[in-house]
DNA sequence: AACGTGGGACGACATTGTCGAACGTTCTGC
DNA sequence: GCAGAACGTTCGACAATGTCGTCCCACGTT
């Protein structure tokens, strides 16, 4: 390998650190294991770039506004995402409930569509935003499907949420199994507490998952303690939906 | 200057490059001027980092996932955004249009905040998106009040919209001047034909203007053309917003 | 008023990124 | 269906480039 340019692989980690936060020099150089000179200099070619930004009065460091027009930018070129994004008002529409885009992001899940519930209007909107893989319905299926991924979350104990969260790692893998076989997840209060979700896979071309989508709500609409055709409903109006936007994302080529 | 850590400027140059759809190895290279090995190395670390992916299929590169995440975490560390949202909404809706919160970005407008026009429902969300600074009131708000960000963007020759986008470097001064002066700015039919705006300036600490807010819609409405008390009415609206927003953000130390 | 902390600058070393050239593969056009 | 070109990718060598230890300065603290 050729490639690995050092400086970049740097100035990316230094601004994942920046991610959670405004952080000082000494701050960001220590949690990298940097010298300060050398986190320094980066700092100050990403604040350059526009990608970082410094508080004139505390010095600390933030990341840019680059940054949001960058992200902004993927989701113009994103075609998950604009194929999906009618399909998703329909499905909000018919289930009544808020709907969710996602993709694999190392072994987290990152929103990268939001509908709000109809109903509803105080939400925040959560456009890339991370969830766990593991205690989202979201992320079950994607986990299900990548195998990479599944084996990557898998390594790590995983974070419990609630009291119903999956953390045994044979639980989670017998659960993907079920989600690979009948080709859809759930989740029930597994990351908040009375909160519920569903979701099921996205294809592109030659069957490949890309994503999913899912609805969620509360426990009692679409929790898996709710049995009986509203639930069987849902369910087949979810699956259908993203049954729907692989089609059209399998039809062309990107 | 120690610092300017030459691959990640060029990193971030494929970058924003990039952002503008998915591109080939040499079409990268050749807009940047770098050799095609040395482009290939820097687009495979940022590939490695997930700022880039590449179409299996075509071998085209585009901005990668990570990207996504990097800017909503820039918008939840922007204190701007986090102050203004509540006023945003309120401004919405007692102006009955659609509400923008902008930045200066090199030469260009950010939108760090969108707020739907309450009645119209089928809208796309615009945050991170860059508005011409010389076409549009939040522009020529934040252009009024940072002389770098004018003298850069009067620097080149301005693009022209509309038959009423202002294009002389003269007019646009006289302008901004009037801007300074009175306070706020607006613009109508000089972006978008028959769409118009108004904007005023949102001060942070010690009163360095640090964003703009303002509202959008149809010139019948906003438009410089309307004379009476419905324009004025809509004019204090707004720089009332503005300033309470202000006094929010120089409350308080970041 | 002295201290400690944090951000910033300097200069030397060698690590590290860059480049020209060559390879294999995949579309294009005849 | 074949030749040609264009593209993404790999290789190896040179020196340009980034990195690090050290020192400096300003601010807030004890």
């Amino acid at each position: 390998m050729p490639g690995p340019v050092q400086s970049i692989e740097r100035a990316a980690a230094i601004l994942r650190v920046l991610a959670s936060g405004r952080l000082g020099l000494v701050e960001v150089a220590n949690s990298l294991g940097l010298a300060k000179a050398t986190t320094h200099g980066i700092l100050r070619t990403l604040q350059g770039v526009g990608f970082v930004e410094q508080d004139r009065a505390t010095g600390k460091y933030q990341l840019g506004a680059a940054l949001l027009h960058l992200g902004s930018s993927y989701l113009d070129a994103n075609e998950l995402r604009s194929r999906a994004i009618n399909w998703a008002d329909s499905l909000a529409a018919r289930s009544g409930e808020a709907v969710h885009i996602g993709r694999i992001l190392g072994t987290e899940v990152l929103i990268v569509h939001h509908v709000f519930r109809p109903d509803d209007t105080l939400q925040a909107l959560e456009i890339g935003a991370l969830l766990p893989a593991h205690a989202s319905a979201l992320g079950k299926v994607l986990l299900a499907f990548d195998a990479g991924a599944a084996e990557a979350t898998l390594a790590a104990p995983l974070i419990s949420f609630t009291r119903r969260t999956i953390v045994s790692a044979r639980a989670m893998t017998r659960e993907l199994t079920q989600v690979r076989e009948r080709g859809w997840a759930s989740e029930t209060g597994e990351m908040v507490v009375d909160q519920a979700s569903v979701a099921a896979p996205i294809r592109g071309h030659g069957g490949l998952v890309v994503g999913a989508i899912g609805v969620t709500g509360p426990a009692e609409r679409i929790g898996d303690d709710l049995h009986g055709s509203s639930r069987a409903a849902l369910v087949a109006l979810v699956r259908d939906v993203a049954r729907a936007v692989s089609r059209d994302l399998g039809g062309s080529r990107g």
